[in-house]
DNA sequence: GTAGGGTAATTGTATGATGAATAACGATCC
DNA sequence: GGATCGTTATTCATCATACAATTACCCTAC
């Protein structure tokens, strides 16, 4: 499954935890749907073959994300979708296993789009030293890992620490916890193109202006080819994914047609 | 403290519940800082009072938001800052009652200022009638509750719901959960205002203007609408904030040069 | 039919015991 | 002396059980 890579997700090593990741993702995934109410704590411990308190603090966990609400006599109901904490890093790593995932995978690059340019021109703006260097360190990490014979994994952990970076570099406390909001979407592009693994060099490039545009100290450039990084990703999925099934690569030149809604 | 107004933070009716907001308040403020470890259980829960159970399922909520992180032997930590899942509505709603602020405030501000002009311009493009009817609802109740002889909280209340409306309004899931971000704003803004309450008043014909560039499906001036109505609030508190003391209300003519870095 | 109270089902809390993980210590060996 | 390896004690993890508190539901009385 592969998820979790970096991110900061709820420990599986304890039992509860594991029970805790087992519901949740059942009820991202909608096999358990809002207003159900869960068999009460004794029969479900029995059929978990758990504990009732091991049991009972998953749903904890599972109760602080605004998953579920447990309430006496009533029993532990599934809260509406709208009360769920979505951008949770658990529940977006259990989002990322739902089956259609379209539309998911629509939001989470519409976010992307409104929030990272921003960050990034912010970033430029600030131009804190030790910030860019950090920034410059990803990049070079990527460079490191782009040849094919490196291993994915490294390549998508220095993407998403490039990305990571930059939005740290806004000095932003609020836009950190955004990342895993990237780490599943790389997690999804992954997904999709691994079928198709080259592109690594080639989207090294527009990386590299978003990191001369911060190291530059220039905003709008830095706004702008973010953008111009932020809609290569998104070509490259909707070809994967859209009805048309080749689509001879002669793409990369229009960058400002594509609509994502 | 007038805390979690509507949202979805973690029910305080159970005992581990308010045991939970009683240490994740004391996390965020500071007194505990990153890296400390927590009483073991056994003491902790004798000097609070209540029983290892209780105090467990505390920090499973806890641990649950990414602030702490249990480990045999070593003891319960709190977890580094960049950990934490500060988009949570507990966290936010710890955050607001923190000492200094300002820096919450300027980020939380600068967070909206991304956020909610590209989501008021996705709303006037997607233009879903039965959106918009909730927009227009939400300011009706704000209507309704602007006259100063009507209690504050219902004027808050609206307010809030209008903002909320419209990231509903772009049919994006994710944008959703950034509702209680800025219910904390509106709680910062209520705690700092609340000295100077007129202006209810003035700033309906702002928010109408939003209104209107949805209802018509207009994206770019619902953009810019909704950016003149933050920059509105942000001056409003920087007034309030700021080194200034008085500064007579001849302002709002600028809107282009407060610059919140 | 309405109000009121009783009841049973479910979660909430408490207690005590045991298991498992691991950091710190100390003994042993080189 | 220094390093290695086993031992141990501390802490969280899990379990079993009992009881308290809450409350939806039903039933009775009027």
């Amino acid at each position: 499954m592969r998820n979790g890579r970096r991110g900061t997700t709820y420990p599986r090593r304890s039992l509860h935890g594991q029970v805790a990741h087992e519901i949740g993702l059942r009820i991202v995934r909608g096999e358990l749907a809002p207003g159900d109410i869960l068999p009460n704590e004794s029969d479900l411990s029995a059929e978990l073959d758990v504990s009732r308190t091991a049991l009972r603090e998953a749903f904890k966990v599972l109760a602080a994300k605004g998953l579920v609400e447990a309430r006496p006599r009533t029993g532990t109901r599934i809260r509406p979708r709208q009360a769920w904490n979505l951008l949770d890093p658990d529940i977006l790593a259990w989002q990322f296993a739902v089956s259609p995932m379209e539309r998911f995978f629509r939001d989470l690059f519409q976010v992307r789009e409104i929030i990272e340019p921003a960050a990034a021109a912010i970033a430029a703006e600030k131009q804190r030293p030790e910030d860019v260097a950090e920034i410059q360190r990803a990049y070079r990490a990527m460079v490191e890992a782009a040849p094919d014979d490196q291993p994915e994994d490294d390549w998508t952990d220095a993407d998403l620490r490039f990305h990571q970076a930059i939005l740290s570099a806004t000095g932003n406390e609020l836009l950190g916890p955004l990342g895993s909001l990237i780490e599943a979407a790389l997690a999804i592009s992954f997904k999709l193109t691994s079928s198709r693994p080259r592109g690594r060099l080639d989207s090294l490039p527009r990386h590299k202006v978003v990191l001369d545009a911060i190291e530059r100290g220039d905003p709008a450039a830095a706004r702008e080819a973010m953008r111009g990084l932020l809609g290569e990703s998104i070509d490259d999925l909707q070809n994967v994914l859209g009805d048309k099934p080749a689509k001879p690569p002669a793409r990369r030149r229009h960058e400002r047609k594509r609509t994502l809604a």
